[in-house]
DNA sequence: TCTTGACCTGAAGTCAGGTTTAGGTATTAG
DNA sequence: CTAATACCTAAACCTGACTTCAGGTCAAGA
């Protein structure tokens, strides 16, 4: 059993943040104790888990407060619950996808600005599919067209 | 020459967002005519593909606008440029193998909720490393560790 | 001439996702 | 005994990034 300063600390969040998500009904299957205190086992410890993964897969609170009442609704809500980690999948992939292409020009502007202060000036832009190494110049392209 | 609506178009972003970002002075340069009508030439074009790329990489609207300045200031500033974005380089590399471990409990869950829709309940649990395919099986360990 | 559509401004409003505050209880160390 | 620590609640507050609103200009077409 943990306490609420332990699972603060086990997930670098702070406790503040895991009242706001039981008092959203992100944890109805936490328990207290005699005086009122917050009693994670490991069951709980797993919903925060839960928690963090479709945050970080971009899911609302109210998204996952209804994922969380699905698992309370038993078995014939199992396809629901399938249905929501496959649309994050999805986003997830998309996301991805998205920040290579965004990385892609991002190291374009580190190589430039790289040239930038070799030469102490932009005046390369013009010879820049040139001076462009083979496997940047694509991406380059990519990213300006 | 572009109007606010045909950038608009072509970036998907609301009009309201682009006279937004003008507001917070995102786009110095931008000239507008006679009759106080924005006007985008390619520059100020590429200035909205440059807040773009560094929105996505989780730059704020200042650290943007702070960007914008810098290139008004000339040679001077290429340090500070390069290392902002050799910064969200790190950032966006580091957002990527997050959002690559989210990917693999996501997945993992997926499978978990059609081996439930296939048993029509979750007593497999018990068995879970047994029955995880090996290249799944690791995942799954890590993230139950 | 009139009205339709695209543009403009400043100010106020919205929303998610927390965080902070104020005031209180319970347990433990000195 | 008391003081520090860890916990509690309800409610107010905050922040970033927009969005909406109210009211206005301007050019073109019927």
């Amino acid at each position: 059993m943990y306490s609420i300063g332990q699972v603060s600390k086990i997930f670098q969040l702070p406790i503040s943040t895991i009242r706001y998500y039981d008092k959203e009904g992100l944890l109805p299957n936490l328990r207290k104790d005699n005086s009122n205190t917050r009693k994670f086992d490991e069951e709980a410890v797993e919903a925060i888990r839960v928690i963090e993964c479709l945050k970080k897969s971009g899911t609302s609170i109210k998204g996952i407060k209804d994922f969380m009442t699905w698992c309370e609704e038993g078995p014939s809500t199992y396809g629901k619950r399938l249905e929501l980690f496959e649309k994050q999948k999805k986003q997830v992939e998309d996301e991805i996808k998205e920040l290579e292409n965004t990385l892609n020009m991002i190291k374009f502007k580190c190589w430039y600005y790289d040239k930038a202060m070799e030469y102490g000036n932009e005046d390369f832009v013009e010879e820049i599919p040139e001076i462009l190494p083979n496997e940047v110049r694509e991406s380059y392209i990519k990213a300006h067209s």
